[in-house]
DNA sequence: ACCTGAACACCGTTCAAGT
DNA sequence: ACCTGAACACCGTTCAAGT
């Protein structure tokens, strides 16, 4: 056996320049996407540049400037619906389907931006938007601002929920285990949960379905009428 | 100066089985309460037991089976509402206020349970429960499932949201900065913004009103008739 | 059986140095 | 200016050893 050819070679020098922000966002997405957020280090994304770890420290300020400039872009590629054709409530629908869509494509960004404030030109824009089209529903200011935040709120955690409940349900043989676990049950302890184990696991497995299904739900509450409950 | 104090005295050994599951736990929520999620490190939780990092290797296979246990312990502690005397979607307003709550006065924990599938007999128990409402309330067996999976999403949401949200506002002058990135925008790029500014700010420090608010709505959208928009 | 420290393979980041 | 490896202070966990 050659014992000649090490395992790590010594790369040689990167040619200056051959870095810059764009192209270390590109490969941090592109790790975020493909191996999950707690495969995202400097170490890994240097790697990915192939490059030192630390050349990576020359045009970000550290981790967690590169999370949030990867946050930023992500919120910046959401697309509006072209607007003025439908309703208002039509529209909202779309734009929350939209957020979803972008979260459930990004799995592991969306944890980073779950933990910063939403910033940048397009993420303001679209808060404007729904805050627009609320108010275009007959909404009160107050109202609209309330119904804004709990669309997002609706909107992140269903994302959250789903990419979760997936990623575990990818591990081996998670899914029989679960049905298993679900047919053990006592039927007279548990009467509801035991009748609709089928339905359960149909919607927790359905993906924009669900979504849909309470995104309907809670625009029809929050438009519907103003009578309180 | 004297040398002879060494910064940590050698730590006499712990009494034998002075350690045990439970008290492993309660330090480990203490922790997690106190310091945040990103605090609660193995090394750190021997020091608050007072004990070697690996004693506690002893009693659970790793970080991760602690973590398990807690989340388990945590939604054990959900107290569902007395049930018969009130109709089935105030019941189902409790039961969702009560779990928001939970997870709103353990922040950090809510961070675990979003990670791991909702097991442990009381967490069975609630999801019967909510069930049950949703079926009592008229809904038919699929849509009961949905409706379900549509509330614990939206709770879940909103309660990560409110605890990073608030989390972030903690910030040294974060308030101030973010009023102050509000009242910078363009009023004619982005009206309906610039118009509800103080009604967004409100909405996002209230903590349960807001909560509340598209809780109702979720409800009433969903309970409130059969039809679909 | 229960508790121990040393050691291993990681992590983000600081530093002084090379080009 | 841009890129480098060594080093520091962390992390979870394995291991062989003490009691």
């Amino acid at each position: 056996m050659s014992v000649s050819q090490p395992v790590r070679p010594p790369r040689r020098r990167a040619p200056r320049n051959s870095l810059n922000p764009d192209r270390i966002l590109d490969a941090a997405l592109t790790l975020l996407d493909r191996d999950g957020s707690e495969a995202f280090t400097m170490r890994g994304l240097a790697q990915q540049l192939g490059v030192g770890t630390m050349a990576v420290y020359s045009h970000f300020r550290g981790k967690d400037e590169i999370s949030d400039a990867v946050a930023q872009r992500l919120l910046d590629t959401i697309e509006l619906p072209a607007g003025g054709s439908a309703d208002p409530q039509t529209e909202l629908r779309e734009v929350c389907v939209g957020v979803y869509r972008l979260f459930t494509e990004h799995p592991s960004a969306l944890e980073l931006l779950a933990d910063r404030p939403l910033r940048g030109d397009d993420a303001i824009a679209l808060i404007d938007r729904m805050l627009g089209l609320l108010r275009q529903a007959g909404l009160a200011p107050a109202d609209a601002a309330h119904a804004h935040v709990a669309l997002m709120q609706y909107t992140v955690g269903s994302a959250l929920w789903n990419t979760r409940r997936s990623r575990a349900l990818c591990q081996e043989g998670a899914r029989d285990r679960a049905r298993a676990k679900l047919a053990a049950l006592p039927r007279d302890t548990y009467p509801a949960l035991v009748a609709l184990a089928p339905e359960l696991l149909c919607a927790n497995s359905e993906g924009t379905g669900q979504f849909e299904y309470g995104l309907d739900g809670l625009l029809r509450g929050l438009l519907g009428g103003t009578a309180q409950v």
